[in-house]
RNA sequence: GCGGAUGUGGUGGAAUUGGUAGACACGCUAGCCUUAGGAGCUAGUGCCUCCGGGCGUGAAGGUUCAAGUCCUUUCAUCCGUACCA
């Protein structure tokens, strides 16, 4: 007999596969097309480890499934290849890094191949070859043109060892991901991509993606929506000491409105009651831009509360005159021309920045507030695009509801003109609250926090600002939460409530989340109620749960709440759970675990509500170091009932609480339903109380509004409505969704990536490179490593840099970024559907036949590489080369396997287990396979074991040896053939549903199950034909586990094409019934017997039959069945 | 804190719709066959037991004729996240 010998065999099928090319495909519209990809590796020098076993073990099974299911099966691979473990390889040994990627291929290339995966390798790409990132750059300045890809200065995280910039995340626990460093924070020129734009789409795909939950809430998080409002707190200007508030009136516009235009504004703004200076028209035709900037200087008088109106400035000339009167500005009215809605909501476009690119951002940061003057009439010619960009870096937004419309000329349409009071805009999801709002705390990067100090403040704002921002975030992360900051000197006014609040600095605000900005509701915020503890600033509650009169008493000591004691009338388990609340002046509190929602009363807790008449409803809930309660809230004389889910209370009327609550029921005496007194009408609404264990009350949560004046006794659900519309109205508020998520940062100061294909001229700003003139190659340098001065390696080849303009044809220079990675592997999956194009990314047709990928399998880049993928996979459903939005239809997401003793494999651990070793050890790449998809789901971590490998070789043996004796033998015995026949579309039934729901573990077990039947049937010899069958189907089941063991099987058995071209073999429902079934049969739910019958025998037989069992007997014994139930084919159940 | 996931024998894990809990495999025990191989075969293997049976899916309650599966509460572990207003 031949003895299995996988490293004869898996060779031998490999070579074959290759010669016949099976595995490579072409569209064909009459095959249902299945695009299987894992998540293509990036090839390290390390060579393959087992997490790509596991990974291609999984895309491999699934590609043969659908293959022997005659699908036209598209599994590409491709290479990964940028990043910096080449480049620093380079950087160490001068070795050009596309050098090494070449090698690495080559051997990552070989182990796939020794793996026996089904790969097309006609379509292998690789994305630092340049016929690749041709077309990251061509989509680069695709997003370009569409306004997606814009260049900022920001303060970006910084490696200072791997010389890069990273994006938030590489950045791991204040950390670098590749080289483990502490990041900082650097001011950089940088290039972005617009994914904010897509938030909201991509956002309300996800609950429809069918994909782990895990990842999705994971995307979720990142995106991270949420809705509330934006509500402006003027700034109190009497009170600041600093320079008094100047109005500026700037109008950006020239020509034949000026005329008119300033005399009649004036005039307007006069009547208002501002006062305004407008210089005349300087006497020169062409009046230079300094001719310009003097003479507004000269022609007004800039003092206090004054309203300049100025002329035919451009935007240098609006920049000057602010740079020379060198004093802060508080308000300024920008005339602005015809915008798009675009800009009504504040987005921001790449066209506008064009021009105004190069001010400073420091200078704009003199205003202390802005208002904008829109026109729809002017031309788009006239558009000012400093304006606009100005108004873009302060996050300009526009309300027309409350602006004042004015007409300038009968025949136009009218201007637009907003009030002009400098304010400070805050964000907040609960403007129900706003009227608790007691002071302002700006972030210490938020623009307008330096200005605001005032003159006996200005020192120690400044250093606070200086300390918070070279502080690492790391250091405030690790801050023990200890909140710090400054008073400003300055107020702003509560639009709700007309009070003065003090403005405040501190670090726990941040700049990047809202507007850096927020209002400071310390009665019902913890962050605010720490910040207004430690400094002593006024709390306003504004939510009450209790509307009927004072309030509640406190527990007065936390302490003793922990220790199970009642305090005060409250009675707390040991862990400060609560249980019950009593008296309050006239008003009693019951507890119990009674639920708001009337579907949730169940059982005793109905009882409950019903007894009582409970028309109110108070939930209270832990947060933090708070107590847990439910309760009701009962005025009147009666008694008082607490149930906690442990044990049940009952406590007198005359709160003669118990110093120690004893478990059980006591007695229960219910006020009746028309006792009840008092507005307890919410239902539907919870209402939440924390206590915190230093005896301040602090309420949050949904409860009625108090100390809100005309919102008093509104629900704050409601009143988060009301309050706003209330501030759409006033003109001092909108409603607002602001999200998480960043814009994504691109540019890397790297040698080894994709070169950004823009060209700096000094005309015409940043230009996109010309599709002809793609790619931009990386040109060949003598040292890769980075400058250390923010630029890669790129900016020493002067050669490359200097180029010239596209546009013009003048010198410019070449923009010496390099693309993130992760641009790379965003659209790859697209390639693999046309990757020999040399005249598009794709072909749309082509791509549309083979995308989206019906399974992505991959471990790792749950945020990042999926959300990009997903967002440029809109954008190109937007420019019409995809016709879907979604590129992946099932995300597989799998887990590690780990070393032996359960930790992660690591080398220096030495605890590595390298699959090419298993293979050559002799268990074969059919064991290996095998055995990673038999531990366990492959959503689940595993510990890798040796000892498993070996069982599942054993397996492989014994599919062999059966297979072997089968052939041997003489095939004359027929007696088993029925048995062998259902036992075989068992299994095929089995397995292929196992399939369909990825529970591959449980299909091998389902054919070792098969193959012990199979030896225990052999006993008695073979038959020739259905034995065949038997072996054959068996070879064709486990093909996607060990495909090589099968081909074989398969050619020794006399078939004569490749498994993978036999159809997948079909079950028949009939022959899988036995002759006979098992009935359990069970007494009050227990086992006490099993029956075989026949399978047609009729229910009142098998129940008979049941009841005469002995056993049966026994424990139903002279008592009369009350009830028998029969579950048709499965089991009788006799309930006595 | 918050969000997500997972808790089943000595171990990895099965149980797909509420219907025989522990499939399959590892390990272990005994025996056989062999001269010794990291082999193969057979039987056994959740716990307790007075051998009738009882108890068992992290814990406690509940719904049901019947619960690993549904509901309520709770504990533990792992992962993600981190002052997001």
């Amino acid at each position: 007999m031949k003895r299995y010998n996988p490293s004869e065999i898996e060779p031998k099928w490999q070579q074959t596969w290759e010669d016949q090319k099976v595995n490579e495909v072409v569209v064909d519209d009459t095959k249902e097309k299945v695009y299987v990809s894992g998540m293509f590796p990036y090839p390290s020098g390390a060579g393959m480890h087992t997490g790509h076993a596991f990974s291609y073990a999984i895309v491999d099974a699934i590609a043969r499934f659908h293959r022997q299911h005659g699908r036209n099966v598209l599994n590409p691979m491709g290479w990964d290849t940028f990043g910096l473990p080449a480049e620093n390889y380079a950087i160490k040994t001068g070795t050009a890094p596309a050098v090494v990627t070449a090698q690495n291929i080559a051997n990552f290339k070989k182990q796939f191949k020794r793996m026996g995966v089904s790969i097309d390798w006609s379509r292998e790409i690789n994305t630092s070859d340049p016929e690749y990132y041709r077309w990251t750059q061509w989509i680069f300045t695709k997003l370009f043109e569409r306004g997606l890809a814009y260049q900022k200065e920001s303060l970006q995280w910084w490696c200072p060892v791997d010389k890069t910039v990273l994006a938030n995340e590489q950045v791991e626990g204040g950390h670098c991901w590749r080289c483990g460093s502490i990041v900082e924070k650097k001011s950089m020129k940088q290039w972005f991509f617009r994914i904010t734009n897509y938030a909201e789409q991509l956002l309300e795909e996800i609950p429809a993606l069918d994909w782990p939950q895990k990842i999705k809430t994971a995307q979720t998080n990142w995106i991270g929506k949420s809705q509330g409002a934006e509500i402006e707190f003027a700034l109190d200007t009497t009170t600041k000491s600093g320079a008094a508030p100047n109005y500026l009136l700037l109008h950006g516009f020239t020509g034949r409105a000026d005329k008119n235009f300033i005399p009649w504004l004036k005039e307007r703004l006069e009547a208002k009651g501002y006062t305004v200076q407008a210089p005349q028209l300087p006497n020169t035709d062409s009046p230079t831009e300094d001719d310009q900037v003097g003479y507004v200087i000269d022609s007004c008088t800039i003092d206090e509360n004054t309203v300049i109106v100025g002329h035919s400035l451009g935007g240098s000339v609006a920049m000057k005159v602010l740079e020379k009167i060198n004093r802060p500005i508080a308000g300024l009215v920008l005339v602005a021309p015809a915008v798009e809605p675009a800009f009504r909501t504040g987005e921001p476009r790449a066209f506008w920045d064009t021009f105004a690119f190069d001010y400073d951002y420091d200078k704009i940061t003199k205003l202390a507030a802005y208002r904008i003057i829109l026109s729809d009439t002017l031309e788009a010619e006239k558009r000012q695009p400093y304006l606009l960009y100005l108004a873009e870096k302060i996050d300009a937004t526009f309300r027309e509801s409350t602006a004042n419309r004015v007409h300038f000329c009968a025949d136009e349409e009218p201007f637009i003109l907003a009030n002009i009071s400098p304010s400070i805009t805050v964000f907040s999801t609960r403007p129900d609250t706003l009227f608790g709002a007691t002071f302002i705390v700006l972030a210490p990067e938020h623009h307008l926090a330096k200005q605001l100090a005032t003159d006996d403040m200005r020192d120690s704002v400044q250093s606070y600002i200086a300390t918070a921002v070279k502080k690492s975030e790391i250091e405030r992360m690790n801050d023990t939460k200890e909140k710090t900051g400054v008073f400003t000197g300055s107020y702003a006014i509560n639009p709700a409530s007309g009070e003065k609040v003090p403005i405040w600095i501190a670090d726990y605000v941040l700049n990047g989340y809202g507007t850096g900005a927020i209002m400071a509701v310390p009665a019902h915020d913890e962050r605010d109620y720490a910040f207004a503890a430690k400094y002593n600033l006024p709390i306003t509650e504004v939510v009450s749960y209790f509307t009927l009169n004072e309030g509640i008493n406190a527990p007065q000591e936390g302490k003793e709440i922990r220790e199970r004691k009642v305090v005060d009338g409250i009675i707390m388990n040991q862990r400060g759970e609560y249980l019950l609340m009593s008296e309050t002046g006239n008003t009693h509190f019951v507890g119990g675990g009674v639920e708001a929602d009337e579907d949730e009363m169940t059982g005793l807790k109905r009882e409950i509500a019903e007894e009582v008449g409970l028309t109110g409803i108070l939930s209270m809930k832990p947060v933090g170091s708070a107590i847990t309660a439910h309760a009701y809230r009962i005025p009147g004389d009666y008694n008082v009932i607490a149930k906690g889910h442990f044990y049940e209370v009952v406590v007198d009327a005359d709160i003669q609480v118990p110093s120690e609550i004893e478990e059980g029921r006591h007695t229960v005496e219910w006020v009746k339903k028309e006792d009840v007194a008092g507005r307890l009408t919410w239902p539907g609404h919870q209402f939440a109380w924390q206590q915190y264990l230093d005896g301040t009350q602090l309420y949050s949560g949904e409860g009625v509004l108090v100390n809100s004046g005309a919102f008093d006794g509104m629900s704050t659900s409601d009143a988060r409505e009301e309050i706003v519309e209330w501030l759409e109205q006033e003109g001092t508020g909108r409603s607002k969704t602001t999200y998480k998520m960043r814009d994504w940062l691109i540019s890397r100061q790297r040698y080894w990536g994709a070169p950004i294909p823009i060209i700096h001229c000094p005309d015409h700003g940043a230009v996109a490179v010309p599709e002809e003139q793609l790619p931009v190659v990386l040109p060949e340098v003598a040292d890769y490593a980075p400058k250390g001065d923010g630029k890669s390696a790129l900016a020493g080849v002067a050669e490359w840099v200097n180029t010239t303009c596209p546009t013009c044809g003048g010198p410019a220079l070449r923009e010496t970024d390099t693309m993130d990675g992760y641009a790379c592997s965003s659209w790859y999956l697209l390639r693999y559907a046309d990757p020999r194009n040399n005249e598009k990314a794709w072909d749309p047709e082509t791509a549309n036949y083979w995308n989206p990928v019906d399974y992505y399998i991959g471990a790792d880049h749950a945020v990042a590489h999926l959300l990009y993928v997903r967002f440029w996979t809109h954008v190109f459903n937007e420019m019409g080369l995809l016709n879907f939005k979604e590129p992946v239809k099932k995300m597989i997401y799998h887990g590690y396997i780990n070393a032996e003793d359960g930790t992660k494999m690591s080398k220096s651990k030495g605890n590595v287990i390298d699959p090419l070793d298993i293979i050559d050890q002799g268990y074969g790449a059919d064991a290996m396979r095998t055995y990673v998809l038999f531990m366990g789901p492959v959503e689940l971590d595993a510990a890798w074991d040796s000892r498993g490998i070996a069982g599942v070789y054993r397996f492989l043996n014994r599919v062999w040896v059966l297979a072997q004796e089968y052939i041997e033998s003489d095939k004359s015995v027929t007696k088993n053939d029925d048995a062998v026949r259902r036992v075989m579309h068992k299994t095929i039934r089995k397995v292929t549903e196992d399939f369909h729901r990825l529970s591959f573990n449980t299909a091998i077990s389902a054919l070792m199950e098969y193959t012990n039947e199979l030896y225990k049937l052999k006993v008695d010899g073979f038959s020739k034909d259905v034995w065949h069958d038997a072996l054959e189907v068996l070879a064709q089941l486990i093909a996607p586990f060990a495909p090589h063991l099968s081909e074989e099987l398969n050619q020794e058995l006399g078939g004569e094409q490749l498994i993978q071209n036999m159809l997948w073999p079909v079950w028949d429902d009939a022959l899988i019934v036995d002759e006979t079934m098992t009935i359990i049969v069970q007494v009050n739910g227990k086992l006490r017997a099993k029956l075989d019958v026949a399978k047609d025998t009729d229910e009142d037989a098998i129940k008979s039959q049941a009841l005469a069992e002995e056993n049966v007997q026994a424990f139903v014994g002279d008592k009369k069945p009350a009830k028998v139930i029969y579950v048709p084919g499965r089991l009788v159940n006799i309930v006595v």
